[in-house]
DNA sequence: TACTAAGCTCTTTTT
DNA sequence: GAGCTTAGTA
């Protein structure tokens, strides 16, 4: 013990040994918080504090991974007992043990949000609602936000203000949306990832006595990343920790970056005022990177309002200037930053793994790897599409999903006609129609498929189906869950299925399913944990896990990955692509003082990845939409003391930025500078001009008027609205016109289809 | 009911 | 440029 704290420097010790009372850390970026962590729990089981009386919180499972690690290596494996882990992994473990009292099966599904989407969306379809104006993706916010502040579907519909908003956006519905959706996630045994907070606080607020419980063994709290916490897991804790008030919050201010989850940087600004006898440490010398790096960032962070007052600062060499590379478009500014790779490897002989391209959207990712490729870099990639999101692995999960929890809806509508058994949609739609009039769950309503008339065409297929299911459910008692899983892989007929297409897409498809069966062989075959074996545990364990956390550290290979998803993460050499005014900061984000902060919170957290040196690239033009855009630099770029910077000397002097603008909070907030603006280089808006209301008699196109089409012609498109054609060219069926439209320029139409009408 | 081709609509970030 | 929906065809 006493060889650890001499590691340590002066706060770090103190934050250390002050166990007792609650405390907050204030870690700067790369300042040892996880050393302080991590030695605070092994301090604490030093002291004699069984681990068993301990719980750690963190956002992802990589952390609490590294951390379970780290506290072994010093205490050895009496650390297994700790309660560590993300949020919600923890609180799963807690609802399953507890979900009778909740009215939900201990073995619940978690539905991710794909799940969820295609719920809401089936949900609009019943109801009849347009999906244009309630758009799903944006219900799946609004619900998601309110469970976050705790707010559940009965008081979303009882609330004036929240309804009269909704009403004033043209969206009433909503909050009879959001029942529904509450309604059918219960029907169906399923949480969401937002459930799983909310209906823990429900838990522990209802169930006084389940409170007291995990109030009594959770003598000594520690929550990681205390800036990403939202109101919801706010609560939780403050309430988890009212009997002991051994809490201790690790954060940065600096490093708030997920307020569009909920998080609220609040939380960690007027922690102070929650708890009268807090003790805070700051924790301000950064251990990782040069100095160069550390006041580069520091000058951009300062520009903020928002923030707890700290000094970082280092006493690491000064180290090189940051790099700015400018290209032409997206294509050269891959083509640059994998040369600068290639030239920096042979310089400083460097691993691969040294390196990290990040970006502010996953869509960056694409120039980056073909780059990448051609120069024989080998590199990995996070983000965008996840194992576990591939077509043909959730399809193959919904199986073992609906074997374990046969209400879970989401899984039947995926499966109940894949590989095709003659299961239309039609039938589906009705199932699902009955299963709303009946009050039953989808699966209840399989079971009585005979009592529906409508349905006696497809019943002798849905019920084989159901009993196919069924028998999978039989098997699993005498099975573990690899064996039963390559049993469901073959009975179905998937693994064959997907071995027949021989396509580059189908064979790296049939790839996936086999290595999906060898991950299940490994969970089995793994004796690092006590956890039974069973499907239940391992579909429990994948429903939390993000691609991040199936990282392979010996890998020698690029990281690309978004700012976002390289919180906690370090690199020797750190390249930030799209460096552009709109993409980042991000165009949602402009004219918002608070969002344009969270952005450069962004930059920071960018920046504060690297060790070594810094590369900062941007594109003059970019692909949006198909269409090439002008493109300006990043206001952030401009907010770099110049001395720090390596400018390529085409790269342009800015003006400062005027700060005379204000928001309708009367937040002032910058605006780019003139020079980034003009009129000319200005990129297209992006509302489209409204279609014109077309008069009733041309409402239905017929696409044979188009025979007599003749260039100099004027017509009218659906769509389009009104146009001139231009040239035609062809002759058939694939017959082409070239048509230019007042309001959308020129467009290729093929005639066959095209829904033009003579003017 | 199943498959294919054209049309339409997006573009933040994620446990 | 991609994923999803729609319309048309087998």
């Amino acid at each position: 013990m006493e060889n650890y704290l001499k590691q340590l420097n002066d706060p770090q010790k103190q934050a250390v040994l002050q166990t007792e009372g609650p405390v907050m850390i204030i870690a700067g970026a790369g300042s040892g918080k996880t050393r302080v962590l991590t030695y605070r729990i092994a301090n604490l089981i030093r002291k004699g504090v069984d681990p068993f009386n301990i719980i750690a919180l963190t956002f992802t499972n990589k952390a609490a991974k590294e951390m379970r690690n780290r506290i072994e290596s010093v205490v050895g494996h009496e650390a297994r007992n700790l309660w560590m882990g993300t949020f919600h992994s923890i609180f799963a473990k807690i609802l399953r043990m507890e979900a009778d009292k909740l009215g939900y099966p201990s073995h619940f599904t978690i539905y991710d949000s794909d799940d969820s989407k295609s719920l809401i969306k089936s949900i609009l379809k019943e109801m009849q609602i347009d999906d244009k104006i309630y758009k799903p993706g944006m219900i799946l916010g609004r619900i998601s936000n309110a469970k976050n502040n705790l707010i559940t579907a009965g008081m979303y519909q009882t609330d004036e203000e929240v309804n009269a908003y909704d009403s004033s956006t043209g969206r009433p519905e909503l909050g009879k949306i959001y029942k529904v959706y509450e309604e059918r996630c219960f029907k169906a045994g399923a949480m969401d990832f937002d459930d799983l907070l909310l209906k823990t606080y429900q838990l522990i607020t209802k169930f006084p006595d389940v409170l007291n419980k995990y109030q009594h063994k959770f003598k000594y709290m520690m929550v990681d990343e205390y800036q990403d916490t939202n109101h919801c897991q706010f609560m939780i804790i403050k309430k988890l920790a009212a009997v002991h008030q051994n809490i201790c919050v690790v954060g940065d201010d600096a490093q708030s970056i997920y307020s569009f989850r909920g998080a609220t940087i609040k939380n960690i600004l007027s922690f102070e005022s929650e708890y009268s006898d807090l003790k805070i440490f700051k924790l301000e010398q950064n251990y990782r990177s040069t100095q160069v790096i550390v006041n580069a960032s520091g000058g951009i962070i300062k520009n903020n309002k928002d923030q707890l007052q700290k000094k970082v600062w280092t006493s690491n060499a000064t180290g090189d200037k940051i790099k700015v590379l400018k290209a032409i478009n997206d294509n050269e500014e891959g083509r640059f930053v994998a040369q600068a790779i290639f030239d920096e490897k042979m310089e400083k002989q460097l691993p691969n793994s040294a390196f990290a391209i990040l970006y502010r959207t996953n869509a960056q990712s694409r120039s980056f790897e073909e780059a990448l490729r051609k120069l024989n870099v080998p590199y990995r990639i996070f983000g965008g599409m996840s194992f576990y999101q591939r077509k043909e692995i959730k399809d193959f999960v919904a199986y073992l999903r609906l074997v374990i929890n046969n209400n879970d809806e989401e899984a039947l509508k995926r499966i109940i006609n894949y590989p095709v058994r003659g299961i239309g949609q039609t039938t589906i739609d009705r199932l699902i129609l009955y299963a709303g009039q009946n009050n039953l769950s989808f699966w209840e309503v399989i079971q009585r498929v005979r009592e529906y008339p409508e349905l006696r065409a497809a019943a002798s297929k849905i019920t084989d189906f159901a009993i196919m299911i069924q028998s999978f459910g039989e098997l699993r008692k005498t099975h573990n869950a690899y064996e039963l899983a390559a049993y469901i892989a073959k009975a179905t007929g998937l693994l064959k299925f997907l071995n027949e297409d021989k396509t580059i897409e189908g064979i790296s498809r049939y790839e996936n399913m086999v290595a999906l069966l060898n991950g299940i062989k490994e969970f089995v075959e793994d004796d690092t944990n006590e956890q039974e074996k069973t499907l239940e545990n391992y579909l429990q364990d994948i429903a939390l896990l993000t691609d991040t956390d199936k990282d392979d550290p010996n890998a020698d290979k690029v990281t690309l990955m978004t700012i976002h998803g390289s919180k906690g993460l370090e690199f020797p050499v750190v390249f930030i692509g799209g460096m552009e005014e709109n993409l980042f900061p991000s165009q949602m984000s402009l004219g918002n003082r608070k969002e344009l902060e969270e952005e450069r919170r962004l930059f920071y957290v960018a920046l504060t990845r690297a060790e070594l040196k810094i590369y900062l690239s941007y594109a003059t033009s970019r692909f949006k939409f198909g269409t090439l855009l002008p493109c300006e630099p990043s206001r952030f770029l401009d907010e770099i003391d110049k001395e720090f910077l390596d400018i390529d000397r085409r790269f342009a002097t800015a003006t400062p930025l005027s700060t005379n603008n204000s928001d309708k909070n009367g937040d002032t907030y910058s605006k780019p500078s003139a020079w980034m603006k003009t009129a000319a280089n200005k990129p297209a808006p992006f509302t489209k001009p409204a279609l014109k209301p077309l008069p009733q008699a041309i409402e239905n196109f017929v696409p044979d008027n188009t025979s007599g089409l003749k260039e100099g012609m004027n017509v009218e498109h659906q769509r389009f609205g009104l146009g001139m054609v231009k040239k035609i060219e062809g002759d058939g069926d694939s017959r082409k016109a070239t048509v230019l439209f007042n309001e959308y320029g020129e467009k290729q139409l093929v005639l066959k289809f095209a829904k033009l009408r003579l003017v």
